[in-house]
RNA sequence: GGUCGCGUAGCUCAGCUGGAUAGAGCAUCUGCCUUCUAAGCAGACGGUCGCAGGUUCGAAUCCUGCCGCGAUCACCA
């Protein structure tokens, strides 16, 4: 039993002898840090059952309390509030658990079944920039925090390789690349062909500016422009298979996945599975046949299908073309079925797609549920709002994007300038503080994106850049290389069981960071539950102002008292690991220096 | 216009399954490195929690309406 079950099932036994009421329920809450107590037990709620004045009742029950549990050392009432004191003995037995745990905070791996995580998720005609870089980090970070918590991950997306955007870029090589290749011009690869749809949208822009001048009406002058008209020529040839689009189209796409593999490796992410909307794109067409013939979808007389949600407060939504072709609803539906095909374990999946989508998912949802997919159930949209700048959205075509690879780099660099005003690394050598700089500027950027609600949106000016102090990244990874700096210096023999009947009293700086430890494991069950590792990032934050507190205001290797020292030694290797575990569910290193 | 989301200190954000005097960071100002890493600590300043009603012993938190911002409502993805 947790010490809050114990507490409510004590509550419930002293009000019933007492007042011969069973309550409902019992409301605990920690108690807050500017009244004395570790625990409180709220009473106000209880005189909707129980009549009287609630500090009275708070008083009798405090001192029952006390009586009764040996885990409870003390008491005070105010207002409606009775305030418990924790003995130091139940916060040395609970170190002690923790000290035991394998891997203290996290449930024992694949203890709750295999779920999919899909993110990232681009096209393929241009680089990663800041946007994607939120889905990213997002995803991944929610895979992390979703296996701490005992679920198998498969971590996923769909590639959207296929298109007019594709196409766009492609023509635009042929036209104006003069054979340039990622070799040739040194350039990654996504950021080459990214140039080519930058460069296709000039040309367009430029045909519809010569074509209004020329006095035609402006909505035929820009659907009608010839290199539009042979982009689009271009999608039906690759649709078709001609075999020379086709190796443009690979060849193409090779250099784009070839850059962001670099990206995701920056950034520290990998996958177990890819997929292709090339191969994709024609899938689910079988289900909806399927699905006409349980009445879930209807045929409209053109011959194109739809299924009526109005019942649900949504609208008809087509899922197939009067010509059969499959629209983006049809595939996410094939896609999801071939998806638990190929894992037949995963029971739930995880969209990380942007809040432009809700509707889309819902509607996704609500067709596979209709559909009578088991796990249909279980999927979740993992919605986050937009970055923008302070211009406004971000845009590729017209080069207002935050990009992701100098991004990444800009933030290596001030970590590194930073370090070296500081003049720590000595005992580095040149490679390893390098590897440091990207840990600090990536944990920099990771926490500054992770720490905000994902529903917000994040508005972001580069002018301003990316904090390396207060509640940020950098200042939760110092915290860590402080911590072992400690255990460097400390003997080594500090790690022997603590004796409770040795110890003085605790430091109430202890105190608050064993009531911080023994959160941990509750927040990752929370952060799961509601996929927000946001939840993780704020945990962090606090834990970590307790511990440097702490670290400010008593001597830990300077402790007398043998038993306290060796005590205190190993609350900061416990904060120390709870700090690394929290990190790497955020995608964050916890360096040994800095 | 319908639907969904957001609106908390100058700025960036916590708190939102109702509970004590609404918390942090940045910025501004004061102290603290001959003691374990000052990317730190301690403190000051700063708030009609968008507005108005309602429910409740109690509302930033729940409900309704309004205002502002964003998204979405395609045989696009």
């Amino acid at each position: 039993m947790t010490l809050e079950e114990i507490l409510v099932k004590a509550v419930k036994e002293v009000i019933h002898s007492e007042y011969g009421v069973d309550l409902e329920s019992v409301e605990l809450q920690a108690t807050r840090k500017d009244f004395e107590g570790d625990i409180t037990v709220v009473i106000f709620p209880m005189l909707r059952q129980v009549k009287g004045n609630p500090v009275a009742i708070g008083a009798m029950l405090g001192a029952a309390l006390e009586e009764k549990l040996p885990q409870i050392s003390g008491h005070n009432v105010i207002k409606g509030f009775l305030n418990l004191s924790l003995s130091d003995t139940y916060y040395l037995e609970a170190f002690h658990n923790i000290r035991q745990a394998a891997a203290y905070g996290f449930q024992p791996e694949g203890s709750k079944g295999a779920m999919m995580v899909e993110f990232s998720s681009p096209n393929t005609n241009k680089p990663l920039h800041l946007g994607h870089i939120r889905n990213i980090l997002l995803g991944d970070s929610v895979s992390n925090i979703l296996e701490a918590a005992g679920h198998t991950i498969y971590r996923t997306q769909i590639v959207n390789d296929r298109g007019i955007h594709i196409c766009k870029s492609m023509l635009a090589w042929q036209r104006f690349g003069a054979g340039e290749t990622p070799e040739s011009s040194g350039l990654k690869g996504d950021q080459l062909v990214g140039k080519y749809y930058v460069a296709f949208d000039k040309a367009y822009k430029q045909e519809i500016e010569e074509r209004l001048a020329a006095g035609i009406e402006a909505e035929e002058a820009k659907n009608e422009a010839p290199i539009l008209k042979e982009a689009q020529a271009m999608l039906r040839q690759w649709e078709a298979g001609d075999p020379e689009v086709v190796a443009l189209w690979k060849k193409m796409n090779g250099w784009v996945y070839q850059g962001f593999d670099e990206t995701y490796q920056k950034l520290g992410v990998s996958f177990n599975k890819l997929y292709y909307e090339s191969d994709t794109y024609l899938l689910g067409k079988d289900v909806v046949a399927d699905g006409l013939s349980k009445g879930v979808f209807y045929r409209k007389d053109d011959g194109s299908v739809w299924i009526d949600l109005t019942d649900e407060g949504l609208d008809e939504k087509i899922v197939l073309r009067s010509d059969g072709t499959a629209v983006y609803m049809t595939q996410d539906i094939g896609t999801a079925i071939q998806r638990v095909q190929d894992y037949p374990d995963v029971n739930g999946m995880v969209y990380t797609v942007g809040n432009e989508q809700d509707y889309h998912f819902k509607v996704l949802f609500l067709i596979l549920k209709k559909l009578g997919f088991h796990w249909a159930e279980n999927l979740f949209h993992l919605s986050y709002g937009m970055v923008d700048l302070p211009s406004g959205k971000m845009k590729s075509r017209e080069g207002t994007v935050v990009d992701a690879d100098d991004l990444i780099q800009e933030m290596t660099n001030t970590a590194r300038t930073i370090a070296s005003e500081l003049g720590k690394l000595e005992e580095y050598s040149p490679e390893q503080r390098e590897s440091l700089y990207a840990d600090i500027g990536l944990g920099a950027l990771k926490y500054y994106i992770l720490k905000v609600d994902p529903k917000k949106r994040i508005l972001f000016n580069p002018e301003e850049s990316v904090d390396f102090q207060g509640n940020t990244g950098p200042f939760i990874q110092y915290t860590h290389a402080r911590i072992q700096s400690i255990l460097r210096s400390a003997a080594s023999d500090y790690g022997k069981e603590i004796n409770a009947g040795e110890m003085p009293p605790l430091h109430p700086k202890e105190r608050q960071l064993l009531r911080d430890l023994l959160q941990f494991p509750g927040i990752v069950t929370q952060a799961a539950a509601q996929y927000s590792p946001a939840l993780v990032a704020n945990y962090l934050y606090e834990l970590v102002k307790d511990y440097n507190s702490l670290y400010q205001q008593v001597s830990i290797l300077g402790e007398a008292h043998q038993e306290h020292r060796n005590f205190r030694i190993q609350l900061c290797e416990e904060v120390g690991k709870v700090i690394a575990r929290a990190n790497g569910l955020l995608g964050m290193a916890a360096p040994e220096r800095m």
